[in-house]
DNA sequence: CCCGCCGCCAACCGTTCGGTTGACGCGCTG
DNA sequence: CAGCGCGTCAACCGAACGGTTGGCGGCGGG
C-alpha cells in the first residue's frame, strides 16, 4: 500500500489552476493524476468510475459545488477522500466540509510542494486543515457550542438529562428521590426557560442551547 | 492599546517550566508578566485579581484544571483570555477547550518564540490552534457531526423536524396533510430507527446523530 | 428583615401519547 | 411478476402529559 503512487483526480474550473495543478501532481513520482474536469457533477461521476485514492476538487464549481460532492461520496460509500480546495477564508464552510467529513480543506494560496504533501498526507489517512482556516474554525466552534444559555438550576439540569433519555416524570421522581409533582414543577419551570410547551421541543432547544450532550 | 504591554499570569504546576515561561516572557520587551502559579484554584483568583490580558494556563493542574479555568473566567464575563498550554495531545480536550471559550489551544513542545508569538496573538484577539492538533479537532468535528446515521425516508424526516418543534401528532398531520393516524405510524417507525420509544428521546437521539439542526 | 429564588409536594382535568394490529396502493428492483 | 419499502389510514386502550393553582421551608442578597 505505502509503494503504490496514489491515484489523484482533480476538479476545477479555473483552467489556470487546474493546469498547474496537474504539473504540480505529475513532477511527483508518488503521485498519479487519473482525471481533471472542470465540471462539479462530472467530478462526481468521475469519482465512482475511476474511485481514485484522492480527488481535489475546488469548493466552488459549475454543476455541483465541493461541499456536496463531500457528502454525495460520503453517503455512497465511496473509498476516495475529498480533499477541498479553497480561494478565499470562509471558516463556515470549513467546518460544514470537515463535519460531513472531507480530507482536507487547503487554500488555493498553497504552493505546489505545500499541496502535495497535504495530499499525501490525506492518503495517509491524516486530515488536513490549512494554518489560515485552524483560527477560524475555533470561531466556528464556539459559535455552535456556546450560544447564550439560560441558566438552569442544579435540578432543572438533572431532570433534563433524564427528560432526554425518555423516562417519564414518575421515572425521573424515582431515579432523583423525588415526589413525580415535583419533577412536574422542574418540568414545568424548564418548559418556560427554554420557552416551549412539551418535552420535545425542550429538548431540541436545550441541545441546540448546548445545554445537553 | 498597541503600544502597551500585554500583562501575563503564568499557571503551571511543573517549576521548572513554569520558570522556562517566565524567562521567555522576560525577555520579551512587548510582554509584562503580573503573576505566576502553580495551582488552579489560585490561578483563577489571581485573574479575578489582577485581570491580566492573557493568563497562559496548563491544562493539567492540583486544584481546578485549565478547562474549568477557561469555564470560570467565561462565566465571570473577565476580559482576560486564557490559552491553555498541554503536554499531550488529546483533540477532545482541545475541542472542549475552543468550546468553552479558550483563546488558544497550543503544545507545551513549543519553543519560546512560537509561545510568544501565540501569545501576542492571542492579545491580538485571534485563537490560535497549534497545528499539531488541527488535525486532531477535524477527527472531533466529524465525531461530533457526523456519527453514523440510520437513514430516514423523507416523511419521517419531516414529521421529525415538526416534532422536535413540539407540535403534536395532530398538528403534524394538519400541516402535512396528512391524518393523525399516518403521522402516528411516522413516528412509531421513527422510534425504532432511533431505539428509543417516546418524543424526548427521539429529539436528543436525532440531534446527537446530526439529523436535526 | 423581608423578598425572591430554589426546591419540594398535592390534586384535578382534558389532551395527547405510545402500543398494537391490520389494511391498501404505489413504485422500484431483482 | 413477486417482493419490499414507503406512504397512507383506522380504531382501541391505558398511561403519561401539560396546565393550573396552591402551599411549605430554606437560604442569600438588598
Amino acid at each position: 500500500m505505502s509503494g503504490r503512487r496514489l491515484t489523484i483526480l482533480i476538479a476545477d474550473d479555473h483552467p489556470v489552476y487546474r493546469q498547474g495543478l496537474e504539473r504540480a501532481i505529475g513532477e511527483r513520482p508518488d503521485l498519479e493524476l487519473v482525471g481533471s474536469t472542470a465540471d462539479g457533477r462530472e467530478a462526481l461521476e468521475r469519482i465512482h468510475e475511476l474511485e481514485p485514492d484522492i480527488a481535489v476538487v475546488d469548493v466552488r464549481m459549475p454543476g455541483l459545488d465541493g461541499l456536496k460532492i463531500v457528502g454525495a461520496v460520503q453517503r455512497d460509500g465511496l473509498r476516495t477522500k475529498v480533499m477541498l480546495l479553497t480561494g478565499y477564508e470562509d471558516s463556515t464552510a470549513a467546518y460544514k466540509a470537515l463535519a460531513e467529513g472531507a480530507a482536507g480543506y487547503v487554500s488555493k494560496a498553497s504552493d505546489h510542494t505545500e499541496l502535495c504533501e497535504s495530499i499525501v498526507a490525506a492518503g495517509r489517512g491524516e486530515t488536513v486543515i490549512a494554518p489560515q482556516f485552524a483560527a477560524g474554525i475555533a470561531t466556528e466552534i464556539q459559535l455552535r457550542e456556546t450560544s447564550e444559555r439560560p441558566a438552569l438550576t442544579g435540578r432543572e439540569g438533572e431532570v433534563l438529562r433524564l427528560l432526554a433519555e425518555g423516562r417519564t416524570a414518575a421515572r425521573i421522581g424515582e431515579e432523583l428521590h423525588l415526589s413525580e409533582a415535583t419533577v412536574k414543577t422542574h418540568l414545568h419551570n424548564l418548559y418556560d426557560k427554554l420557552g416551549v410547551s412539551d418535552r420535545a421541543a425542550a429538548v431540541a432547544t436545550a441541545m441546540r442551547w448546548g445545554l445537553l450532550e
